[in-house]
DNA sequence: GCCGTTTTCGGCCCGACTGTTTTCAGTCG
């Protein structure tokens, strides 16, 4: 039972106590138990294997209670409990919760009065008028519980949250509209946008205006939006014809911190604030940090301002997912993360000897104008059949090549030559370690035959992993959002792999990948081991994909010592050098 | 059900918007 299916089963027995009308913080803690375990950079089972249930009890969130359930999952795959559970309410009744404008109260409602369990039943009665003369429901409610099965539905065909490659451009361009609104004074993206998480449910646009009527009303009446879901003098949210939904909140100016605090989240952060914050005798909300006593207010311009007032470090919104960091910002504590300023080298490139589209020389000028000081040109391996990749003459060839050009380019940039060496079906690789001896750099990644079971897919990467030559594991998972899933890969064995053979890990830069991902970013941060940050530039314009790989690295607390991108040159060259067995 | 440099029991954030209401409940973030 994975950590996906564990939190699923939490996230349903939570669903069905608020349905059941069990007090909120029971539900709170499911919920929570739930979201640590889908934020485990490790498998449950694996923590269970070692030490049972009271290794359980350390992972944040989980109590006595609910480990003893993870222990009973994985050692029976069933749970009493749930079972009693779904012998009182139906446990199909959990499956309404993600209707939008649905909540327990009604969802219990239309089952005490109307027998409804399921979602087509619940489709049918609205449609047929059935709902409207229940206790607080009237046609308006009832149009509403249509429309949002609707959205839920489409929302399934096209994955309920969008991936940060299509929300981040569109939000710009909504940004860009609401800077020009006359009377607006700033304008930011909040939400798990400006966190960078790798999908967003809807884009939060916070917007700093005296005024906020305009502003809503020409948000509200753009071009594109398809319906508005609501609208009051504080906060509107729209749907747009493209699918994506989006809420804009305009605060004065002068209360511009506290809003944006409130806006970015994560909710569990800011509900972490507000819990320090009445500790100090303050009430936060985003309107304003109030003295609890006198009323007073303290308006907050910046955001800074609010960390500071509660006598916190500023903690970056990469990092605001109630994972620590407000503990460690109370102690001054926090880690100084990457930053994009920090990448000087980019270690996994291609060029039109393989599946790039430009010259060598195209692409090391476009890294010059970018700033980058070592440029790896690293080109698929012939056995990856539909990219043309190199053989050991093309290497040869290559070299010469890149050598030249070397010499024309002369200090401005170092180039290396490396390859980026398929692991096949097999698990063996595509050259002789006397080939791979004459690179400059290796890495080896999986592209064919990602179903493998976990056994043979781990070990094909493992014995990547302990190829002397091998520097770096490039995009470890091989997952793609959102279509697909990562291998099914013992991560734990991967992580100690890299550990003990002091192999770097890709954080594969390109929004499609962003693998690994934050969570396994923060486990090899623990362990030691080091991170590349590379775009796997195809093309000159996708060196601009470098910042959703930088803050990928920063949603996983990673600092420039452990990015193999950020060392200095000489110290890069020389790792790379004495590696290689 | 979880959690603890003021607590192992008694807490556990705060407000906006909608719809059905004559003052509030439900949902959302």
């Amino acid at each position: 039972m994975t950590n996906t299916e564990l939190a699923a089963t939490f996230s349903k027995i939570a669903d069905l106590l608020q349905i059941k009308g069990e007090v909120i913080y029971k539900i709170l803690a499911y919920r929570k138990a739930a979201e640590s375990l889908t934020d485990l950079g490790r498998e449950a089972r694996a923590v269970w294997e070692e030490g049972g249930i009271p290794a359980l009890i350390e992972i944040p969130g989980v109590g006595k209670a609910i480990a003893e359930k993870i222990d009973e999952l994985l050692t029976t795959g069933e749970l009493e409990f749930l079972n009693k559970l779904t012998a009182e309410i139906p446990g199909t009744l959990a499956d309404l919760m993600p209707v939008p404008d649905l909540g327990p109260k009604k969802i219990k409602l239309f089952y005490d009065e109307l027998d409804i369990r399921t979602l087509d039943q619940l489709e049918e009665a609205a449609q047929n008028g059935k709902l409207r003369g229940l206790p607080g429901m009237g046609e308006k409610s009832e149009a509403k519980i249509l429309a949002g099965i609707a959205s839920l539905k489409r929302r399934k065909e096209t994955g309920d949250r969008i991936p940060l490659e299509r929300a981040w451009p569109f939000a710009q361009e909504q940004l860009a509209f609401l800077r020009g609104l006359p009377g607006v004074e700033a304008v930011e993206a909040a939400g798990s946008l400006r966190r960078m998480r790798e999908t967003v449910g809807d884009l939060d646009l916070l917007v700093a205006a005296s005024d906020s009527g305009p502003v809503m009303e020409a948000f509200t009446t753009q071009p594109g939006v398809a319906r508005v879901l609501g609208q009051g003098p504080t906060k509107s949210s729209v749907e747009y014809t493209n699918g994506m939904r989006a809420q804009v909140w305009v605060y004065p100016p002068e209360r511009y911190g506290t809003a944006l605090q409130y806006a970015t989240g994560s909710k569990d952060h800011s509900v972490k604030l507000r819990e320090l914050a009445l500790d100090q005798g303050l009430s936060l909300s985003e309107h304003a940090l109030t003295d609890t006593e006198t009323e007073k207010e303290i308006l907050c311009t910046t955001e800074q301002e609010v960390y500071e007032k509660l006598g916190l470090q500023w903690v970056p919104p990469e990092m605001r997912e109630d994972r620590g960091e407000v503990a460690l910002a109370k102690t001054g504590k926090l880690p100084r993360l990457v930053e994009i300023g920090d990448i000087v080298s980019s270690l996994h490139n291609h060029s039109d000897y393989s599946d790039g589209k430009t010259t060598m020389r195209e692409m090391a000028e476009a890294a010059i104008a970018r700033g980058i000081k070592v440029l790896a040109i690293t080109d698929h391996s012939y056995s990856l059949g539909i990219v043309q990749g190199v053989t050991a003459e093309d290497l040869l060839k290559q070299r010469e090549e890149l050598d030249a050009l070397q010499k024309d380019l002369g200090s401005r940039i170092r180039l290396l030559l490396g390859v980026e060496l398929e692991i096949r079906a097999d698990g063996t690789l595509d050259f002789e370690d006397d080939v791979l001896a004459t690179l400059d750099i290796v890495v080896a990644a999986l592209h064919v035959s990602l179903r493998q079971p976990r056994e043979q897919v781990t070990e094909r990467l493992l014995n990547a992993i302990r190829n002397p030559h091998v520097d770096v594991i490039g995009h470890p998972t091989g997952r793609q959002i959102p279509d697909r899933d990562p291998a099914d890969l013992d991560m734990d064995a991967i992580f100690a792999a890299a550990q003990e053979h002091d192999v770097a890990l890709e954080l594969n830069a390109n929004p499609r990948r962003l693998d690994l991902k934050d969570i396994y970013v923060r486990r090899a941060m623990e362990m030691g081991i080091k991170l590349s940050i590379n775009t796997d530039a195809h093309h000159p314009d996708h060196f601009d994909l470098l910042h959703f790989g930088v803050a990928t690295a920063r949603r996983g607390w990673a600092t420039p010592e452990a990015v193999i991108n950020c060392w200095k040159p000489e110290k890069l060259l020389v790792w790379l050098e004495t590696r290689g067995g």
